[in-house]
RNA sequence: GGGCGGUUAGCUCAGUUGGCUAGAGCGCUGCGUUGACAUCGCAGAGGUCACAGGUUCAAGUCCUGUAUCGCCCACCA
């Protein structure tokens, strides 16, 4: 005790601190219930994290969620809640798949040629390698999740509930197989989900080219494709624009709106496509629109979602002419084998010299990427695995509209909805390697296709052995979205934490994922659980850098802002208290080091300020608990300081409750720094420097409540600086082992004294008015001068603090006067503070013509409020206005006017 | 094409049922090494709360419109 460092060095500490709290069970909810810290029957309050990517390292994004996941559950096992953390990571199948491809491209390696198996090997290795270094970066913030409890999405339990939830979706038709149009990345080979296509804004063209139509003159190409003699003899044409013309060999018609003046005639006819020759209908359709382009639209059903639909509404084929990498395959005659893009430019050559390229336009667009490797995506017919997401979907609007789900900042409800409602059925199957195996097989002997949890060995329908499973694995977020369930134990029923932590009570995570996970997972929960995971969903914004730009691995200064780097630079608590307190639940922040570096200094303010409580108790030295006090040892500072932590406690308690962890971090710092360090601490050295050993008793009880309580509240958003000083406190004012697990403090209202906190507001207006002119008058900091101070009613209280008041103003407290009215100096500077007056005879150095002008200043000012109020006051408000809200104006006016009058008779001396 | 958010001090941001003189950190100015702290203290300067209307006794806060920046969603080829 009393040994702290001069100033605090996180680094010193944090990682010891750490391991102890780990090695004392602290972080397991078992640990709390053997210790009596959880009341029976007391209720649950669990967080499942959301579980990185075993793609890399972490960055802010995760800091900030795991900041806010341990902020709120360090607050509910203060408040007694049968608390759980669970932590985890994710396999990320697609990501993860692509991350590893990168590597093995480095060695000169491809998936392919390594075989499936070796290369799921190498992804296992990559995840070794990543999970520990995630699970390292997750400890330095200290985050207090349960680690034995961890898992891992490809774990054997979660491939388990996996199976179960594919297999009970599968029974209940929730799942189906098809052939759809679906996105396709030719990078990737696969499928992917809507969500995972990520349109950009691209500068493209317009071709506007033209097919011949098949009539009386004319209906079969005489000449090669190629020729430029190939529509010879042509008579009627029809013209289209189309952003693709590689798809044109892919063509089954010609679509026009039926109500199209210029096209309308040609609906029944025949055209005849370019390349092939292939006589093709002219169809009529709404989907038309009859200002773009030429009104006219060829219709590649095979490759566009839209001509998907027209070509099902018309019963026109669907000609696939790309292969799963989007080079051109045979169908394409002339260009098979060539690239998608080296064919656009073959085929728009080939439009032109056949004299059927009628004009090229600039063309801005929107076209779909793949989100994990950027590649263009190629709409694509296959045959892939979707669940029915309209069914799920009701359920989980429902849950928000009910409120068992609620949304925080609420705006995102409405996005939420608007999702939903306009949901799409959910591509889940993936030709990728690396993830869960979608567990159906097929009989390759009688065709039979089934779902089983565990691996069958024969057909269920013929006996055969000659099976096989689907080759196919599942979307990611198909197992990330059974998270809050699967971690927990389901599909075991019984199993012991499901009962005790399921449902859920917060998801916290940032607002880019809503649609990908938090939609999911409400839905799979809500179908497979009959609940909503989680009662409260809190997203938080993106982090960006200090001018708001996104922050990438590409920057130049992208190491600024790598979490590790921070924690080494500032410590992990500057780290946490930043994340928690620089912005408000769904808003972007820029994060800007220098507020780290605050909140650094903050860590560093706490320390100090224990430094000189501790360095003033002696060695050994018992403390007299608050309680052994007797009242009239509590002064006007102890009643005042006591009466605002009271007043903290209550509003920091509401606010965490509230889930605005960033407005109570807020006012715990200006508690602990403006009040307590810069006035309840310099208060307190006048009683410790005095000789009377007595009067230094209450100071220190009040100093070290205030400080232990501070540190309970300030706990959540930095554990370490605080537990490193609670453990350095003396045991006979706080309870338990660990700050981490003492209990949440509980206001004690016989504290609350507004009394006191009134009569000191007018002490520090008095202070600050005294050091005012003191500045003004350059008065050395040092020199102690004379005061006479008109303290009206007050007098007695001020007389009982002369100490107080002449040591925190400087005043020379042998020539401290302090009466009811005084007779005022001649040569005397005034300082009025409601109805006080303290007068400092600054001799020789006051300037009458400069003081005159001062009060003059402040009258004025004074008057104009004064006349506001008067005119308010005389007006609609008072009787429209709520009664406390007029009665605070009256009373704000009566100050004023006291004040005012105060002010108007220093000037009268002297005008 | 829809929808959402931001616009508050030089910079980065708070300001949740509308209610005292709109706040913080950093920066800036002046003073200061008083026996916790220069990662500090004291005093101070600095804002027509983007703009225009409206509702109200009262608007940074609610409504309408405009500007501007950003984001999300969307099958105009």
């Amino acid at each position: 005790m009393g040994e702290l460092a001069k100033t605090y060095n996180p680094a010193e500490h944090e990682a010891k601190l750490y391991a102890w709290w780990e090695a004392q069970g602290y972080f397991k909810p078992e640990t709390l219930v053997a210790k009596g810290l959880v009341a029976e029957g007391a209720a649950s309050f669990c967080v499942t994290m959301p579980p990185p990517n075993v793609t890399g390292i972490l960055h802010l994004g995760h800091a900030i969620a795991a900041t806010l996941e341990d902020l709120a559950t360090r607050y509910h096992r203060m408040r007694g809640y049968d608390t759980l953390f669970l932590p985890g990571s994710d396999h990320a199948g697609i990501a993860t798949q692509n991350v590893v491809e990168r590597e093995l491209a480095k060695e000169g390696l491809e998936r392919h040629g390594l075989g499936r198996e070796k290369f799921i090997e190498r992804v296992w290795e990559w995840k070794a390698q990543t999970h520990a270094r995630i699970t390292d970066q997750h400890r330095r913030l200290g985050i207090s999740c349960d680690w034995e409890r961890e898992r891992f999405t490809l774990d054997e339990g979660l491939s388990h509930a996996v199976r179960v939830a594919f297999h009970t979706l599968y029974e209940r038709e929730l799942i189906y197989r098809g052939p759809y149009m679906v996105n396709w990345c030719p990078r990737c080979e696969s499928a992917i989900s809507d969500l995972e296509v990520i349109s950009q804004e691209q500068d493209s063209h317009l071709w506007y080219i033209r097919y011949p139509l098949a009539n009386a003159d004319w209906g079969v190409p005489q000449q090669e494709w190629g020729s430029g003699r190939w529509a010879e003899g042509a008579t009627e044409f029809i013209e289209m624009a189309t952003t693709r013309p590689e798809t044109i060999v892919g063509d089954t018609g010609v679509a026009v709106n039926p109500e199209d003046e210029r096209w309308g005639q040609l609906i029944g006819r025949q055209a005849v496509l370019p390349v092939s020759g292939r006589a093709i209908p002219i169809v009529g359709d709404e989907a038309v629109e009859i200002e773009f382009g030429t009104g006219a639209v060829k219709v590649t059903p095979a490759h566009d979602p839209t001509d998907y639909e027209i070509g099902a509404r018309h019963g026109l084929d669907a000609l696939n002419v790309l292969t799963e990498t989007a080079r051109m395959n045979a169908e394409a005659g002339p260009y098979a084998g060539l690239g998608r893009n080296e064919c656009r430019r073959a085929i728009v050559a080939d439009f032109e010299r056949e004299g059927l390229l009628v004009k090229v336009e600039e063309h801005h667009h929107a076209v779909g990427h793949c989100e994990r490797c950027d590649t263009v995506i190629e709409p694509r017919i296959s045959t892939q695995w979707f669940v029915r997401t309209k069914p799920l979907a009701e359920k989980a609007l429902d849950a928000v509209r009910s409120g068992e789900m609620r949304i925080i900042p609420a705006r995102f409800e409405k996005i939420f909805f608007h999702w939903m409602e306009n949901i799409r059925d959910w591509c889940i199957s993936r030709q990728l390697w690396w993830g869960h195996r979608i567990p159906v097989w097929y009989c390759e002997e009688c065709g039979q296709e089934w779902s089983a949890v565990e691996a069958p060995t024969t057909c269920p329908q013929c006996g055969s052995a000659r099976i096989k499973q689907d080759s196919d694995v599942l979307d990611t977020w198909f197992s990330s979205g059974l998270w809050p369930f699967s971690t927990l134990g389901w599909p075991d029923l019984k199993s012991p934490d499901l009962q005790r932590f399921f449902p859920t009570n917060l998801r916290e995570t940032g607002y880019d994922i809503l649609f990908f996970w938090v939609a999911r997972e409400a839905m799979l929960s809500l179908e497979l659980m009959g609940r909503a995971p989680f009662s409260t969903v809190y997203l938080h914004g993106l982090i960006r850098d200090e001018h708001g730009k996104k922050i990438s691995k590409s920057m130049p200064d992208a190491w600024k802002y790598d979490p590790l780097y921070i924690i080494e630079e500032y410590g992990t608590d500057a780290l946490r208290y930043t994340l928690a307190t620089s912005s408000s639940p769904g808003n972007d922040m820029s994060l800007d080091l220098r507020r780290i570096a605050g909140a650094r200094n903050f860590a560093n303010k706490l320390w100090q300020a224990t430094r000189f409580i501790l360095l003033n108790l002696a060695e050994g030295e018992r403390v007299t608990p608050l309680a052994e006090l007797a009242a009239e040892q509590l002064l006007l500072e102890d009643r005042w300081i006591l009466s605002r932590l009271y007043q903290l406690t209550e509003s920091v308690t509401q606010l965490m409750a509230a889930y605005q962890y960033g407005e109570a971090g807020r006012q715990i710092r200006e508690f602990i720094w403006d009040e307590f360090c810069d006035w309840y601490l310099e208060a307190a050295k006048v009683r410790f420097y005095a000789i009377d050993e007595v009067a230094k008793v209450a100071p220190k009880t009040v100093l070290l409540t205030v400080l232990e309580q501070s540190l309970r509240l300030l706990h959540p958003f930095m554990p370490y600086v605080t537990e490193v000083i609670w453990q350095a406190l003396p045991a006979e004012i706080k309870e338990g082992e660990a700050l981490m697990i003492a209990a949440w403090p509980q206001p004690d209202a016989a504290w609350l004294d507004v009394v006191a906190e009134e009569q000191l507001a007018l002490l520090m207006e008095l202070v600050r008015g005294i050091r005012n002119v003191r500045a003004e008058y350059h008065v050395p900091p040092g020199k102690r001068i004379a005061a006479l101070l008109a303290a009206g009613a007050l007098q007695p209280l001020f007389a009982a603090r002369r100490e107080l008041l002449s040591s925190l103003a400087r005043l020379d407290a042998a020539q401290l006067e302090i009466v009811a009215v005084a007779e005022p100096p001649a040569q005397a500077a005034p300082v009025v503070a409601g109805e006080l007056v303290i007068y400092l005879p600054l001799a020789g150095m006051v300037d009458i013509a400069a003081e005159c002008r001062r009060l003059r200043k402040s009258l004025r000012a004074l008057e104009g409020r004064i006349t506001g109020s008067q005119r308010k006051l005389a007006g609609p408000f008072a009787e429209r206005a709520p009664a406390h809200i007029v009665a605070r104006e009256r009373a704000l006016l009566a100050e004023l006017q006291g004040e005012a009058a105060q002010t108007r008779e220093q000037l009268a001396r002297w005008e």
